[in-house]
DNA sequence: GGATGTGAATGTCTTCACAGCT
DNA sequence: AGCTGTGAAGACATTCACATCC
């Protein structure tokens, strides 16, 4: 399978969410002009993207609801269930978890670490916080399929180090600073401050 | 000034971060190719990046740290201070507020809302949480410059249809919908969810 | 020597437009 | 007739490579 370019991903992702919406509504078929304008894109783009991964759709009807979401489900991975480990219990991480669709796309966050000791010990979203030192310990034979790092940007790199070292493939990093990592581990950026920032620069002649 | 993309934008807020850290560190003159590392670039996207903007650099040399920093302050329209209003008083906004470099690149709350009787007029990062059907009395008249969006997604539209109507130009979305808007708003979109599911399809075959 | 600034070349993504099914 | 699926064209973004200047 050739490589798939990311903004595809993120438009599938975008894709099923319209889907579920349109599958609570009853309604059973779906056209690419319907999904796109409803996603702020074109229906050619639409077609495109879904010809990535074969040929979904009835020429002169449209997508069948169900079959489209479950065939997106599928493509992204979103038939299983991740195990997920939280470093930092604070609110960002909290946001995340309580986001809607986390536990129902299949991410259970299993362990969560901080290194405040006023945290350790209480519960967070149900999961006991325990102590940063128990992660290698906790970790090394039970490797997390995600881990969030949300701890203050000066450790996020040892954060990242330690949690490479453990085995783990898939890092969503909420620290504003750019993690370095081998090639085969994944890391997605979070970076609230250049959302701000993009809409700073989109306002600066007002 | 011809349009400048969106990825470029969003690379001179990365350098910006990355320049206040070597001015911190007493750093006088910096390469593109120091900043390309730090970035996970390459020199010759830095200095493309900058090219759109001007020519900052000393041949032979490099860029003057504090300079830079300064000219990217300015393009990023980070000299000026923002008044932004929230709308839902959770943990979401709560997190982006908390986000180092909030305050300290100008951006201050003056209006917080929800429509949840047990939130309202509580204390929320020192500002005290309004009842949302206020929102046109308040802001009528003195219209924030930015608006984060952080209710459920079920409000979330209506929320944006109030916010334009009271002639607010940019919104910060961290609802999970897309949200229609005239052209002349600015819309970013936060969604943790597409984040999740493009990890999630890093992860499919593992 | 060393690093910038930039046209030209390359690569990637999006849009067009239409043949081909239903 | 209506809508998909897809090569081809076009637009856009990145990388190359080198003249230019400190």
């Amino acid at each position: 399978m050739s490589k798939i370019a990311e903004s595809t991903v993120r438009r599938l992702s975008l894709y099923l969410r319209f889907l579920e919406e349109f599958e609570e509504e009853g309604i059973a078929t779906v056209s690419s002009d319907a999904l796109a304008q409803r996603g702020g894109t074109t229906s050619a783009q639409v077609r495109k993207d879904l010809s990535f991964f074969g040929s979904f759709g009835k020429r002169g009807l449209g997508y069948s609801v169900p079959e489209l979401s479950a065939t997106l489900r599928d493509i992204l991975g979103l038939g299983r269930s991740y195990r997920v480990a939280v470093i930092g219990a604070g609110k960002i991480g909290s946001a995340l978890v309580n986001y809607g669709g986390f536990v129902s796309r299949g991410f259970h966050v299993e362990w969560v670490y901080d290194n405040d000791p006023a945290k350790i010990g209480t519960s967070w979203d149900g999961v006991e916080v325990a102590d940063l030192t128990r992660l290698e310990r906790d970790l090394q034979c039970t490797t997390p399929d995600i881990a969030i790092v949300a701890t203050p940007s000066d450790s996020a790199q040892e954060t990242a180090d330690r949690l490479v070292a453990v085995g783990v493939k898939a890092i969503l990093n909420f620290a504003p600073i750019q993690l370095s990592v081998p090639d085969d581990v994944t890391v997605k950026n979070v970076n609230m401050a250049i959302e701000l920032e993009t809409l700073s620069y989109a306002l600066r002649n007002r």
